[in-house]
DNA sequence: ATTAATTTTTAGGTTTGTCTAAAAATTTGA
DNA sequence: TCAAATTTTTAGACAAACCTAAAAATTAAT
């Protein structure tokens, strides 16, 4: 019980913090807090470095190191000179807002428009920093309440909360298993049409026939109806259940 | 036949200035080319003043000055010191392809998501400066491409033209003449959710019964059922047809 | 037709987010 | 372990879009 006024009371405090924060969170400032969450998921929750973030940013290292004093300023990030970053519970709130938006509006863009999974990136890049808790709220309702966006990654909450998802590489599967495709870790363009060309989608199953000694390439059957030939470079970046 | 190819010609010339001044176009920029080609159109074509747009740019008249020296470099507005400014063809161009997205937008949030006509205008004026052509075509074919806006206001095409719309004032139209209403000329939240209260809405068959010869005030019969009480205020505000 | 009032522009500054070049800290490796 | 390589930060500048204060042009009024 206590713990739950707990809970409560933090949630209110969060808010009412959050609030303040986001008119005070320009475009700029939730593309770092943004960048910084994935970077740190990929790390592992290790810290990311000024370095990293400078090639995510397109921009200097320089440029980085102004901006990161400016967010630890402003409570958003950990940060210790030389030591890399890590977001405050204020600034991964807010990065996980951005994230839902992106997402969500992925999902629009291929349900709802017809749009391609491999042609929705930069236009969500846009879509992920208009404000307004209410059309993301009413565009979550439309869209039925996806978990998961077109890729297959996760969609949080609107407080912040990820679908959990049990998932791995199609490269640590053990030969003759059949498992079902439902994400992937790279996003690009290329890699999202060589999937199309080879009609692998979300949802497709996939059971691996043959792994080639030599290059550790695959083939394996795909809905149970041909055999297709994948390399280990694709297997390592599919999600697989 | 040499009419058609010099308008093709001319349409080419267009796109090809275009796509180069768009990537060269601000967010801000953007917005006070809307703001000129909106300020022109209730002139009746004339000038717009410096500090006319500073109202409406909730800036100073210095802040004005500044950017229009810089539109007028870019060939985006005629401009000639003390003299108020017009759009260029490529800055009215730049203007009704806002315009365009604005309205597509506000078609969306009220049609697909349920919003009032009252609570869309400042998530339209974020959405309306997103950048992909793709996108606003497709938006507009899903949307069914729609010619009006929640608010009856034309929605130009691709190409900048409008939809034409003949309409007058409720205020100018004789008494016991049937209309229907057809648009706004006030978009405030507070005029809106007056016409809302009273159950006016587009599409709403007016029938003026009585003008009041003290203050111009009307009784009309709406949709042929009941009869309503309209202030001359309401009345000049009301796009009839 | 001048003076007064108003509008507009210019001049000089600020903030945000970027840059290059150089200095400082950390990490690597002989 | 300590010098070299790498990473990160600081210092100083710049462009965009805004500001205030003052000067210049236009418009209005006696």
């Amino acid at each position: 019980m206590s713990k739950n006024l707990i809970n409560w009371l933090e949630n209110v405090l969060l808010q009412g913090i959050i609030i303040t924060l986001k008119a005070m969170t320009s475009f700029t400032e939730e593309n770092y807090l943004k960048i910084i969450y994935m970077l740190t998921e990929l790390n592992g929750g290790n810290e990311v470095s000024t370095n990293e973030l400078a090639e995510h940013t397109q921009t200097k290292a320089a440029s980085v190191s102004d901006m990161l004093r400016k967010l630890a300023e402003k409570n958003l990030i950990n940060y210790r000179k030389y030591q890399g970053v890590t977001l405050t519970k204020e600034g991964q709130y807010i990065a996980l807002g951005v994230i839902r938006k992106h997402r969500l509006w992925e999902v629009f863009l291929v349900e709802k428009l017809g749009f391609g999974w491999d042609e929705i990136h930069d236009i969500a890049e846009q879509l992920e920093h208009i404000d307004s808790k209410e059309l993301t709220e009413k565009l979550d309702k439309f869209l039925g309440n996806p978990q998961f966006d077109p890729h297959g990654d996760p969609i949080p909450d609107a407080k912040g909360k990820m679908p959990s998802m049990t998932s791995c590489k199609l490269s640590e599967v053990p030969i003759d298993q059949t498992v079902v495709m439902v994400g992937v870790l790279v996003h690009s363009p290329a890699f999202l049409q060589h999937l199309d060309k080879n009609q692998i989608t979300l949802g497709s199953t996939i059971k691996i026939q043959e792994i080639s000694e030599f290059d550790k390439s695959y083939i394996v059957l795909l809905n149970n109806s041909q055999s297709v030939f994948i390399s280990n470079e694709v297997a390592k970046n599919l999600l697989v259940k």
